[in-house]
Order: C-alpha cells, then sequence, then structure tokens
DNA sequence: GATTGTGAAGAACTTCACAGCC
DNA sequence: GGCTGTGAAGTTCTTCACAATC
C-alpha cells in the first residue's frame, strides 16, 4: 500500500461513514457514481482513493459495500479503538460529551475537563470529570490520543500547550481561536464562525 | 483581482480570524512567518496568499494588520453583513443559537426552526423561531442566504433539499449524514464523528 | 538583517480516457 | 451497456529562490 494522499484519506474517513449507513440501510453494493453523489466527490475521484486500498480489486461491477467498509476500515485502522477527551465543559463540551454515537463508531470519550469545580460536581455524565489540573496524568493513565478543546477562545493555546505536554497525537479544536502546535501533531478546526466566514467569501466568488 | 484559490480562500478567512484578534489586543503589525505559525502554514504560503488581494504591496516590512484586515475584508466581501438560519434546536442547534459572538463578525441569525411546536414555545431567544413547514417563505422574505442544518441525520437531505428549494446559497451541515447539493451551492461539513475519524486515520499514517 | 513579492519550479491532486471485466 | 482500475495528462496548489524594499 503506497502513500495515501491526506485529501484522499479524508474522503475515504467520509466514503467511511456512508458505507456504515448503506450498511446500516440493507444496501449490499454501490458505484463510484454514487458514492461520489453523496460525498460530493466524482466518480474518477473516487475510483482512484479506493485504488489506494489494500483491497484486491474486481473490476466490471458495483462494489461490494461490506468488504470496502472492511478494507477501509483496515488500512486507516478504523477498527483500533480510540480514545480522547474534553476539556472545557460549557455549551458545546457538554453537547459533545452528551452525544452517543461515538462509542458505536469506535471513540470513546475518556474524561472531560474543566477548570471549575462546579461545573464538574453537577454536570451528569457517564464520562468522568477532573479539574484541569489532572490532565497531564490521566490523558497518559488512560492512554487518551485525542484531545477536544471547548474551553473559552483564550483558553484555547493553553490547553493545546496541556495536551502537547501529555503528548496528545492529535486535538480537534472547538474554539475559535486558531491553535498551533508542532507539526506532527495532528490538529483539526471545528470553528462556526470560521466556517460561516468561508462559506460568506464562497458565495461572494461564485457571482 | 484574479480568481483566488480555493484553499487560500479558506486561509485567507483565518487570516482574517486572527487579523481580528491581533487588532484587539493592540498588535499592529504581524509578519507572514507570525501568521504562518497561527494558521498552520508555511511563511511563502501566506505571502502567496495575501498577493492575491487587491492590496498595494510594500515590501520590505511586516503587515499592517488593520490594513491587512481592511483588504481581506474587502475582497472576500466580508462586510456585507449575511444572515443565516438554523434548522433543528437540539443540544447543538440551541447552543449554537445562544453564542453572541456572530454579530460582531457580520452574521445574524435570523431565524430557527424545528418540527416540535413544544421546542419553539419553550427555548428562550433572541432569535425568532419557527414551525420547520414555515422554512421556504421566512428564508425568501428575510433574504437568508446560509442555512445551518443541526436535525437528527435522517432528516439532514431532506432538510437541504428544502433549503435548496428556499434558493439557499449556501450550507453548514452539522449532522453525521452527508449531504448532496448542486455544484453552485457550497457546502460545508461539521461532523464531530467525522473529524475523530480524520485524525484517527491521519494518526495511524503518521507512525 | 529581516522582511515582502513573485515568477518559476516542483509537488500534489484530479480528471481523462480507455482497456478490461461482468 | 455499464461498471471498475489505472497510467498518463492536465490542473491546481505549494514551495523555492532571489530581487526589491525597509
Amino acid at each position: 500500500m503506497r502513500k495515501i494522499p491526506l485529501p484522499s484519506i479524508e474522503r475515504l474517513s467520509n466514503i467511511y461513514g456512508l458505507l456504515r449507513k448503506l450498511e446500516k440501510s440493507g444496501i449490499k453494493t454501490v458505484s463510484s457514481a454514487q458514492i461520489g453523489k453523496n460525498i460530493n466527490a466524482t466518480n474518477a475521484t473516487v475510483r482512484k482513493d479506493i485504488s489506494y486500498l489494500s483491497m484486491p480489486s474486481v473490476a466490471g461491477r458495483d462494489y461490494n459495500v461490506a468488504k470496502l467498509k472492511k478494507y477501509i476500515g483496515q488500512d486507516l485502522k478504523f477498527f483500533k479503538q480510540r480514545k480522547a477527551c474534553i476539556i472545557g465543559l460549557g455549551r458545546i463540551g457538554t453537547a459533545i460529551l452528551a452525544y452517543e454515537g461515538f462509542k458505536d463508531e469506535g471513540f470513546e470519550i475518556a474524561a472531560g475537563f474543566d477548570v471549575s469545580l462546579n461545573k464538574i460536581e453537577m454536570i451528569i455524565s457517564q464520562v468522568s470529570l477532573h479539574l484541569i489540573h489532572e490532565l497531564e496524568s490521566i490523558i497518559r493513565s488512560r492512554e487518551i490520543e485525542i484531545g477536544i478543546i471547548c474551553t473559552p477562545p483564550e483558553a484555547a493555546q493553553d490547553t493545546a500547550n496541556k495536551l502537547l505536554k501529555a503528548n496528545i497525537k492529535g486535538i480537534i479544536n472547538c474554539t475559535t481561536a486558531m491553535v498551533s502546535v508542532p507539526e506532527e501533531v495532528i490538529i483539526r478546526n471545528i470553528d462556526y464562525t470560521g466556517y460561516l466566514r468561508i462559506v460568506s467569501a464562497l458565495i461572494s466568488q461564485r457571482k
């Protein structure tokens, strides 16, 4: 298996999500064109993406949903359960905390952190909640790989630094602040304002 | 001004967000390297991005924060106030509804929609809330350009179709479902599970 | 010395186009 | 006929490298 281009990894991740849904609704086969329509890509792009996988080829007919899902899962290591934690238990943090769907997808929210003892005591959750100063030791002891930052924007970089110290492998930054990390740490930003800006800019360009 | 590449538009949007923060903290100038560090890009990329703007060039010294911000805002049309609406008033929908920061960024949440009359009556918000069947008429009459889908995933495509019928220009899809739209409509997905997957896949590739 | 600006080179990604398969 | 698989072509994006500026 050669190195998969980054955009292909992102699309394959999306295709994987699509295949899960198709499987649940009992659909057995799917074409590159159908996949493309769902993930907003061309059929050629989809086929190329799939060609990076180690899946043995059966040209000429639609993809077998279960098989394709298996190979994406295998090559992108989705079968390995990963642990994440949430830092900052405001509205967004608690919304993510309450979401039940992660487990089913192979992710476990293994801890939540906040600076406020009050919040930690008040919030009802299956997830164990802790004060921020316990962050490093808990991440290390529970082998948490991904940190989801939901703090106020002012605290974002500081939180990221704490995560880096605990040797985190990936960060999802849900604040409006930009956070900088060393090149080897994976980071994605989920910033509603940022998305509104990008959509707005693209709307302008269209005309 | 020539056509700006899409990745450049995304980065310029982020740079704009950064400049806003720098301006607020009283910082007057910034270098391409500093910007790059904040948005996770190289200095060359940052300079290239900026070169697409209509800003007159002053080689040799750091960028003037206010001036750069002005030109990005002008060229990407951030000064035009845009209206958005939220469809689906669950946890995420109401969290976005409650967020105060959009107005300050030139975005107005001009309406919220849900299928449940109970929710519409119970939720306390400055934003006017309506039943879903009013979607099209309100989008048209209030000139809403962007729809933020926060419904359960099963309802996502259906909601998108309704938005398309109302001639929406951009969609931010916050469900785990993939939504397909015609090419001329801008769409971005904010899917926590999807981001976890992508981060997870990239962590695997790193090793 | 440190910075920007930018044509040109290079790298990465997408699409084409058609052989091969069902 | 409609599908996949893929080398090759084409396109887009990023980085280099260095002149110009402060």
